[in-house]
DNA sequence: GTAGTATATTCCTAAAGAGGAATTTACTGA
DNA sequence: TCAGTAAATTCCTCTTTAGGAATATACTAC
């Protein structure tokens, strides 16, 4: 129960929704994400962890940055088939496609480095 | 996105899913529910119009109760997935057997008629 | 109609959750 | 070693949410 309680709620704020369906397109750090969301860096961090803990996204390291990724599921059953089911739903969400046509401009060596 | 949120959202809550995993075995009015849960009744009506809002119950009339059951997700495709999902979902889960195995015991002209 | 009952709504309180500013951590590269 | 940067954590505020007590509503049965 508390497994599937995890997902739910980590499926349950608009800004993280955007995000696994970002990284349906490619794997990104934490300041692409930022700049994406346009939301504070901390608060980015936080979704992240939230579905990191759903075993939603995993994060690998490469040199400076942390890059996010969505998991293979094969922790959870819960993450799995919600992951499955993202890959077609919301596809025709305005905000969701917005984002997503913006993914390209979005490059960490512009965003970052000072 | 509005309704995606509205599901997930409703499924986020443990005596929500509990209301899901025991309107699968039967429909049930509100006093069958509140007496399975051990809450008051408010809570569980407000539960159940959540539920309602997500798509994920419907209720009908039968004389002096309401009945709800779960719908058939014709209205969602995130409700009708999930509530699909549910039917094998969480049937190990400890709390969900305890109370799916009383379920026979709670009827309702116990329950009310005072 | 009237009394009684099942359910819904309102109002309040306490806990959880999202957001940002400031700070800390961990690492990179000279 | 040291300056600089990406990301994580802490602390605080504001909003949302779950819960119950009290009340309102809608209906039933006499």
């Amino acid at each position: 129960m508390k497994d599937f309680l995890y997902v739910m709620k980590a499926l349950s704020d608009p800004n993280r929704i955007k995000i696994l369906k970002m990284l349906q397109h490619k794997m990104m750090c934490v300041c692409e994400l930022q700049a994406a969301l346009q939301i504070a860096q901390p608060s980015v961090s936080k979704h992240l962890k939230i579905l990191e803990n759903a075993d939603l996204v995993d994060s690998k390291k490469d040199g400076m940055w942390v890059n996010y990724h969505l998991t293979d599921g094969s922790r959870s059953p819960y993450a799995a088939s919600i992951l499955g089911n993202l890959r077609h739903w919301l596809e025709d969400d305005r905000e969701v496609t917005e984002l997503v046509q913006k993914l390209p401009e979005i490059r960490r060596e512009d965003i970052c480095r000072g």
